[in-house]
DNA sequence: TATTATAGCTAATGTTTATTAGCCTGTCAA
DNA sequence: TTGACAGGCTAATAAACATTAGCTATAATA
């Protein structure tokens, strides 16, 4: 791996557990392996990493939700949309890389307009329109009933959103919070599924 | 108002716009109109001033949303329900201390066990215990179906926190989050009241 | 009235921090 | 072989920062 990339995946690890104003230059050099003169053979300056962190953190986060093709093929009974929807959040909850992203997000999105539109997006707009999307394709499968895939969307993802938070600031409730998610689900797809 | 008191004031002005480690002592200072040596007659140095932040936080939490007086009469109709939550939203969402104390959490939470458990009984917990006391007694007033409280609790106000730390976040969208806030009201009352 | 505590001030200190200047070495193309 | 450049280094700089020392005036207290 290149130096500039070991210099981004160090910062966004440092930013993630001490934020940007928390984190010197020095630090990340150092879980770098060099001097901190040298990362500015690199980087123009501190902030020019923030700036490439937040590209990147936005270009993954495309790449990992954006596209459509992320929904795969629409589930086919109450049981598969439960598994598939349950696994996605587990693979949110403990990816490092997203981790990662979504602390560094929280703690900076006061920031700058463009960061604050990122965390929106990552953490509120993003999931439930992919959520939209699939409810949608499910209700003219005639297994959700008729009711506005918007408002259902959000009534699944947003609790879930607040628990994964949750677990980012306290790690230890993991298995507990897997396990309110679990219940939640379950019981949305109770309430509007038919069935 | 003692000078201490408004040092406080003005640091969680200013650590909820820049953060405690965007904020130095002297800007705290010149916002009270002292010299920054002068503010160690009142505290003996910066993280002084944080915890003294954290336990006014949470003291003011408590006065707002701890009691179970807050609950109030329960409402006797789903319109009643539907304004006093509206009313509470629109309260947490615009009382500019309240406003604060939530900027300045989000953005500490990490710093420590105790920010973190903060954070969490502030914009997960407390409201939907309270919510879970009050549906409950709707319910046994015939007014909600039979169902799980915690789960409607969390169905009810996880959607409406997200939206909420979103206008912290974009003040500007604050109209539409409104009424999204008001539309998912309304939906949830639809599902899960009884008439 | 004499004294003491409070709460402000200026000046100073020592540390941390981001950044720059300038040097050296190894790699690769001309 | 020469020359240029990439990417590391040390040394230095200037600013910001938290904090301390010590002075002074005012207000409360004895």
């Amino acid at each position: 791996m290149s130096t500039k990339d070991r210099i981004t995946e160090e910062a966004l690890t440092l930013f993630a557990q001490n934020g940007y104003d928390g984190t010197s230059v020095e630090q990340i050099a150092e879980k770098v392996g060099i001097k901190a003169p040298s990362l500015y053979k690199h980087f123009k300056g501190k902030e020019d990493i923030l700036n490439a962190l937040i590209d990147m953190t936005e270009a993954r986060y495309e790449e990992f939700f954006g596209s459509d093709r992320r929904i795969g093929k629409l589930p086919e009974s109450k049981e598969e949309f439960i598994q598939t929807a349950i696994q996605r959040v587990s693979f949110t909850m403990n990816d490092p890389m997203i981790l990662k992203m979504r602390k560094f997000l929280v703690r900076e999105q006061f920031r700058n307009e463009r960061f604050a539109e990122i965390t929106t997006k990552h953490q509120l707009n993003g999931i439930r329109e992919m959520y939209k999307k699939i409810i949608e394709g499910m209700m003219n499968n005639g297994l959700f009933k008729e009711d506005d895939p918007e408002l259902l969307a959000t009534e699944l993802t947003a609790p879930v959103a607040l628990w994964v938070s949750q677990s980012d600031r306290q790690p230890r409730y993991k298995d507990e919070i897997a396990e309110n998610i679990e219940k939640h689900v379950r019981h949305f797809c109770d309430v509007y599924m038919t069935a």
